[in-house]
DNA sequence: CCATCCAAGGAAACCGGTTGACCAACGACT
DNA sequence: AGTCGTTGGTCAACCGGTTTCCTTGGATGG
């Protein structure tokens, strides 16, 4: 019943349309080194097309051209950003004629197993590495073995091959919503130090706030997790003496937002009326906590394709740059945020 | 710099070491039709380990072998019950010398796409399907072409190549609990109908409901979603006229859970005191929910690492079969249960 | 009318492994 | 001394593409 139930291969295109291997080739690759009729181009397409042709990867790469794909490694998959970033990388990738693979390497532990799979056994042409941390294995590694790559979300001080968001403006945007509000003492749980998309939206927070004339601007710490918003969350929450308390927090992800909302409900104070909260990134998720919560969206998917298109512009010989996305990040209006010291929503 | 910059090649090892390419591939890849002095042996691993040597996947598969690399593809990586899965799916695999890679199909959308990328380029060796719907555009197109393949999560009848979880324990694990602790009208929120472990959960609900003797079994289903569980628990906590209001809920997902939880505090309900709540799947957030939510842990981890089992032995020439995971589900005790009309927490 | 040129396409080497067939050397056996 | 069986490998073909260099036939130019 096999329709095709063995792949076809270029000789077999080549022998149906009566050419050989190496016009079939050249045809459907493109090149423009050849002069064809169009008639003969046009048989070989339809022959290709007819037989549900598709060139071996591994034939491919063998014979020195590109395996034609990439993969984008991450650092932890649960964190849903990512997989957002990946379906724009994915999705750009197949436009280009390449495709995207995923790879998960947990904070470096695997990146060099991941490496060798990857791009010593030859199944990838480059690599888009999402969020290196500073003293990454990979870092190491990529400066030993010349492998077209890009960074992406965390930029990698001085590599020169950084695609990142205007993170930034994110921590306007915030705060202008929050400030028009009414806040005057608003909170910042940031991420980990030292790296550079936390550290940005950090250093614009406080940038801002001043300009703002805001009369406070704390900063806490904490992983981007639930664990890392509820603990910064805590600390913001017991001023220090003779400190005014925060009205207003500002996270910067969606899951220390959850924590912080949690963290919130502990000590006893009420979401929007007591204390307003503004979470990083969005995802379904948060228009179904309790309140609904109000983000700040990144231009995740817009990120994975401009790196996309980065790294492929590398494989394809241009030099490297840092690209910044300029799509600008969108408030999402939902119900955790209100006028200070009110009883009712926003 | 570059300590290697060039790959190394079979034919560098075999040089290095003294001995022909057949050798070298034959020690390496373990093949004992071949008779070698065990220091011949040890040489060529020493020198393939000091030049970092790593086969060309694209030559390997084309030589006739194996491409080592398996591909596992789920409907929708948002869900981090597949994340769960795959993290398990890929250390299996590696385990057993592959690589397993992960693809997103949104539901069939691009199911023949990514199959042609990954199977007719060759690229990999069998497939992981996790969750395929009935009629999932891929069905057809495994019949056609004679790939490795098993599903997982989702039972695709009389296939006889599906890995499940004991799911119908999930439902009694939860009911157990909600019975123990004094509930007697429990709602169930099952996932789309016609799914299998959907399915499976609702009727082990029904069917454990009835032995223990319950007063009424509502069921409502809704999409794995945070909106599929919001909108079956007004379902729910509407009881038709002359039925029992529920006082406890379980869900078929994290998801639905949360959404369940929206709705519940929409009806100006409590957690657990008016309330109970059960969830299925657990993950950190969990916890930050406010109440944290009681789960019903399933082995999603193993899950993956059997169907990897599965399908390497199936690589490797036996006939397929049937499996289902052996680990139990487990009860994850937080705070989204109480004795039913209790005032305070469980 | 013959040399030249260009359009159109073909032949063959090569990429880096795997594999089955083959072979040399050596000891044992007859 | 000749033969046989082992041990310990080697040889070379092959997988399915890509690419470089050729070839060929007809049109064109002188």
């Amino acid at each position: 019943m096999a329709e095709q139930p063995v792949r076809a291969r270029l000789v077999d295109v080549a022998r149906e349309a009566g050419v050989s291997k190496a016009t079939v080739s050249k045809v459907l690759n493109g090149r423009q080194d050849l002069s064809v009729r169009p008639e003969t181009r046009q048989r070989v397409h339809e022959v290709a097309a007819a037989l549900g042709y598709r060139p071996h990867s591994g034939a491919r790469a063998l014979a020195g051209a590109s395996t034609h794909a990439l993969a984008l490694l991450v650092p932890a998959l649960n964190n849903p950003t990512y997989v957002t970033i990946s379906r724009g990388a994915y999705q750009r990738a197949r436009e280009l004629g390449y495709l995207s693979l995923l790879a998960e390497d947990f904070d470096g532990q695997e990146a060099d197993d991941t490496f060798n799979d990857l791009v010593k056994e030859g199944r990838v042409d480059g690599l888009l590495i999402a969020s290196a941390r500073p003293h990454h294995p990979l870092l190491e590694t990529l400066s030993r073995n010349p492998v077209p790559h890009v960074f992406l979300n965390r930029a990698v001080k001085d590599s020169g091959r950084n695609v990142t968001m205007d993170v930034a403006r994110s921590s306007v945007t915030a705060l202008d919503h929050l400030h028009a509000l009414g806040h005057r003492v608003i909170g910042h749980i940031a991420g980990p130090s030292g790296i550079t998309p936390s550290e940005d939206r950090r250093d614009a927070f406080l940038r801002h706030s001043a300009s703002l004339g805001l009369a406070a601007a704390p900063v806490a710490s904490g992983d981007f997790t639930e664990e890392g918003g509820a603990t910064a969350a805590l600390e913001l929450l017991t001023p220090a003496e003779g400190k005014a308390q925060v009205t207003a927090l500002y996270t910067s992800s969606l899951a220390q937002a959850i924590g912080a909302m949690r963290a919130i409900h502990e000590r006893g104070l009420r979401i929007p009326e007591d204390i307003s909260l503004v979470g990083n990134d969005d995802l379904p998720v948060a228009a179904y906590l309790t309140p609904p919560l109000t983000t700040v969206a990144m231009p995740l998917h817009e990120l994975g394709t401009a790196a996309v298109d980065a790294l492929v512009a590398e494989i394809q010989g241009k030099p490297p740059g840092d690209v910044m996305v300029p799509t600008e990040p969108r408030l999402v209006l939902r119900g955790s945020t209100a006028r200070p010291g009110s009883g009712g929503a926003s």
